[in-house]
DNA sequence: CCTTTCGTTGTACGGCGTACAGAGTTTGTA
DNA sequence: TACAAACTCTGTACGCCGTACAACGAAAGG
């Protein structure tokens, strides 16, 4: 006899909404009106319920925060992960460029990831993958976790601060136009004040490009494991 | 005849307060009571003053935000930078160490790193001299200003993270204790879902540190520059 | 002296998170 | 079958928040 699991049927009235609705529902709102719009009274009304019926789903607002971080990290696919060991440099990679992307999708999360800790479910199978993915590459002792860390805090800091640059809604401007909006801003730098800075302003426009975020991906990747 | 630089001595009555004034209340206020204590109203009312007349110094909130985080990247020592060519690493790597150690000073502040442009006069100044050690340890072309990015990604990510488990207010907790909470933490995880998680735990309490950070360091840099 | 300029206050508005009590619905048990 | 318990949602309220606007008083220029 297996025991039943499948909805012990609660006591009360049936819900009306349920844990993943209120978080669509608020990922929608996010995207289209960006980040500062995120509130427990907005998702309420987009629901159309009275605010408090959402702390039947949600313990509170930082809650409603972590299960976004959550919703989200789960698009990027962990498969990317898996592989042969030989190809452990190539499954990183496409890893940390799949969950970049999946950031990018919904950039009002990006600084949410920030602000809590990174202890999930959803965080713990990456930290698990990655760790294997770096033992594949060589790395002993505490190197695997260690590196799977650097890998972490690489990817989400550079989504954070390209997305720090934009309104947060969708969609995002494309890369060219945020890289001219970048040039611009930096048109004026005094070169006599930054010279080495006013020399670089093509290449710092480009900082928020996927081209930059795989150059330094390789770059650390090299570092981590050669 | 030197044109008048000193105080041309506005019209109206005088100021009772100045920006300094403003910054250094707010950072006191997140430092003794944590970043969500930070508002217009408490920061006025530390001053003794209505809310409305920080607007006379202050733009408005991301203003006042804007100008704690310039206040703090202004106390990393921008001379660490400096040095002949031949010690770049160690240069890179001390300022690194003092602008992780600046943020951790001022926990609350290290999370407002990402939530707008890094554009200020003080990024410009630590961008100018990075790139300068860059260029010091050979790298050419687009490659100094790239890798600076990688720094900053790397350095203020790894501070926002290891902030994010902290409630922000000083006295931070040792890095003993905040590592001892992480294993407490990190117990539970089960070794038949996550093997090499489990396995890894006590190097994963240990993220937070020092240690980690500078390890973290010495592969990114011999990533970017050999 | 009078006008202009400007810092500050008083007041107000709309929004926020969420605590608390009560009403209504559903289920398990007597 | 009736009742009690459990549960979800609403109504209401409190104390915060950022900041717009008008009015007042102080200081300086002509």
């Amino acid at each position: 006899m297996v025991e039943q699991v499948s909805t012990p049927r609660k006591r009360g009235p049936k819900r009306t909404l349920s844990e993943e609705r209120v978080t669509e529902t608020a990922l929608a709102l996010v995207d289209r009106e960006g980040g500062a719009a995120l509130s427990v009274r907005r998702v309420a009304a987009e629901l159309g319920v009275r605010p408090n019926a959402l702390y039947t789903y949600v313990p509170d607002r930082a809650g409603l925060e972590r299960a976004l971080v959550e919703w989200v990290m789960l698009q990027a696919d962990l498969a990317h992960l898996d592989g042969p060991a030989r190809a452990w440099r190539s499954r990183i990679r496409d890893y940390a460029l799949a969950l970049r992307a999946a950031l990018l999708d919904h950039p009002a999360v990006a600084p949410l990831l920030m602000t809590a800790p990174m202890d999930g479910p959803a965080a713990l199978a990456v930290g698990e993958r990655l760790i294997a993915a770096f033992e594949d590459a060589g790395l002993t002792g505490k190197a695997p976790a260690r590196a799977c860390w650097v890998l972490i805090v690489y990817v989400v800091g550079a989504v954070a601060l390209d997305v720090a640059e934009t309104d947060g809604t969708l969609p995002l401007a494309s890369e060219e136009e945020r890289v001219a909006q970048r040039r611009e801003r930096f048109a004026f730098v005094p070169a006599e004040d930054w010279p080495r800075t006013a020399a670089s302003t093509g290449t710092m426009a480009e900082w928020v490009t996927e081209r930059q975020f795989a150059w330094g991906l390789d770059r650390v990747l090299v570092g981590l494991a050669g």
